[in-house]
DNA sequence: CAGCATCCAGCTTGATACTG
DNA sequence: CAGTATCAAGCTGGATGCTG
């Protein structure tokens, strides 16, 4: 859809996250952390400021943010947009590859949501079935 | 698809992963966590025992394989089965649920694996616009 | 407002050793 | 084979204080 490379099918891919060494798999991890699957989900609705993502990504800490927004911008996923005025005024939008992902990931997101009734129910089987922990 | 029961569109869902109490986030993280995407990955293509998984998932120790298994057996999306044979054999497969769940996580995994090299061009032009670091 | 630098508690993780 | 138990170490991440 946009400007990034899929390869064909039928082609062996040389990324390969299930390889120790493989940086695709930090790259995966940027995504799918904790903040950074947030971050993406925040900034899929929109452009944000820096202290409204901090509001909307309940819990998240300002390093936290500040730490996941740098990952998430020098792999391409984010775009900064810093305005020069004063107060300063940045805006953290996603770029075309952080829609494709994101988009992804929302979906299993939005899935796992979905799925809390019949999870929470499997947990109180399992539980009752090795009596406490 | 499976007997998981998605709420139809248009109904506020009441599980929200950007609520900082919300469980849906814990089940997030055992689905995305490093070792919890790579288990799912792995045991999409079909079920494998203890000993082949560890092997499949490069880098992951017995420990955290099997904290891994336990969490996401816990949550229903994993399958434990044991056979009462000596040596013991235990083969993990996904559950119906999982199935879903590691179909998208794998939709998202192979796309950022086929978007590396944009990923390494933006890194390359981030790190250079400011100089080391 | 939008951050960076520092400090440090504690949780996560990896080795290692042991069990059924 | 399929794990559990234990322990040290290192990294994560929160709190705090400061800058432009």
């Amino acid at each position: 859809m946009t400007s990034t490379e899929q390869r064909p099918e039928g082609q062996e891919l040389p990324f390969n996250v299930f390889a120790k060494a493989c940086p695709s798999r930090d790259t995966l991890e940027h995504v799918t952390g904790r903040w950074g699957a947030l971050t993406l989900g925040a900034l899929y609705e929109g452009s944000l400021r820096f202290n409204e993502l901090r509001r909307r990504v309940d819990g998240v800490s300002e390093k936290m943010l500040s730490q996941t927004l740098h990952a998430l911008e020098r792999d391409g996923l984010v775009l900064r947009e810093a305005q020069p005025t004063n107060p300063p005024r940045v805006d953290y939008e996603l770029t075309p590859l952080g829609r494709e992902v994101a988009e992804r990931l929302l979906s299993l997101i939005r899935y796992v949501e979905g799925s809390m009734d019949a999870v929470l129910q499997a947990r109180d089987r399992y539980d009752a079935t090795r009596g406490a922990r």
